[in-house]
DNA sequence: GCTAACCGCAACAGTCTTGTTGCGAATAAT
DNA sequence: ATTATTCGCAACAAGACTGTTGCGGTTAGC
């Protein structure tokens, strides 16, 4: 359950929940422990507000996690990951991904609590990233004795470790880098 | 300031000490929120004894980065870096790291403090890293155009993922597979 | 064996956090 | 224009956690 009323908000209450939400994402990206009170305060509104709207600090987070994962479901999509030719989609989704991922640092890289809807939506987009790596590999792009877990757990490792460090500025050469490292390595 | 007292600790109390740090490891790995009363139970010591040895949570926390960092320094110095070829090191340092890294995972994910002496045993290791990268580089097994901070995370990164998957189950295989896919990618 | 160090235990103080409730003013939607 | 929603504010309850102190029995080290 990620909040608290079930009939559709007013406009205005609309956009508080983002604007909670969106502070959270920055508070905590900060400070993973930072209070309740912390988050309010950034997003401009009384604590309060925040209880009204997400029953828990565990709901709190539940919301954001399944908004971010939302929008990385789309930055994948967007890349059109079943008629694009693969290396095209591949490039593409890379750079979607980091996009989505620079502004939800934080609740993307949250585990997800077991059986949450949000652990649900994760392994969604895992299966959806297997299966593009799979045809990936069938073109021939990645050598075919390589495990697809291995494989995607080092995609994962890339992307982000293109995150955190802060060159080169440009996403399109990030992702780039992401996948040459990818399927060439360093050597 | 590591612990409290300055003095040489009795030998039952050095063996508290220890028992502390690897208690909170094996807690602060699985919840890394627990409180100290959840690691004086899991080390089987009373929850004053800790706050006797160490001033605070916070600096709990830097002894056992600092302990977790000192072996990590230890294990690359049994990889001989300097002297034994580069791609014998790196394999070799790859596993010992590997070893480490699995019973200090909390310890070592955490972020160290800015200007906290953990930080700096963190830089130093950055440091050695770097020059064993530069090293390898120059044997030729590193693309020259290849920057050594780019060859570091990337190093960092897939040393983190090979901790997480759960195979290989044999070190040496997990250590081979990272060098492998550091050096030559998946394609 | 003497002595200082060690540690369990009980109790306490203080702070911080989450989550709740009620009221009243502002505002979106019809 | 009316009405229901929204939200700030103040106050409260309950609990968790950190850190401290004093006492007394036990144990390591000389």
């Amino acid at each position: 359950m990620t909040t608290k009323v079930g009939r559709p908000l007013r406009a205005d209450a609309e956009r508080t929940v983002r604007a909670i939400l969106e502070a959270a994402e920055r508070v905590l990206a900060q400070d993973p422990a930072a209070s309740m009170e912390r988050i309010a305060e950034e997003a401009g509104v009384n604590r309060t507000t925040i209880h009204r709207r997400f029953a828990s600090r565990e709901a709190l987070l539940e919301a954001m996690t399944l908004a971010a994962l939302g929008q990385v479901r789309e930055a994948i999509e967007a890349g059109r990951p079943e008629t694009a030719p693969p290396e095209v989609a591949l490039h593409q989704i890379t750079a979607n991904v980091l996009a989505v991922k620079l502004g939800w640092r934080f609740a993307l890289t949250r585990p997800a609590p077991e059986g949450s809807p949000a652990a649900r939506a994760q392994e969604e987009i895992v299966h959806r990233c297997d299966t593009l790596l799979a045809k990936v590999q069938r073109a021939g792009l990645i050598r075919p004795d390589v495990d697809v877990t291995w494989a995607r757990q080092v995609y994962y490792a890339l992307l982000y470790q293109a995150l955190e460090s802060a060159e080169p500025a440009d996403l399109d050469a990030r992702a780039a880098l992401v996948v040459r490292t990818l399927l060439h390595g360093i050597g």
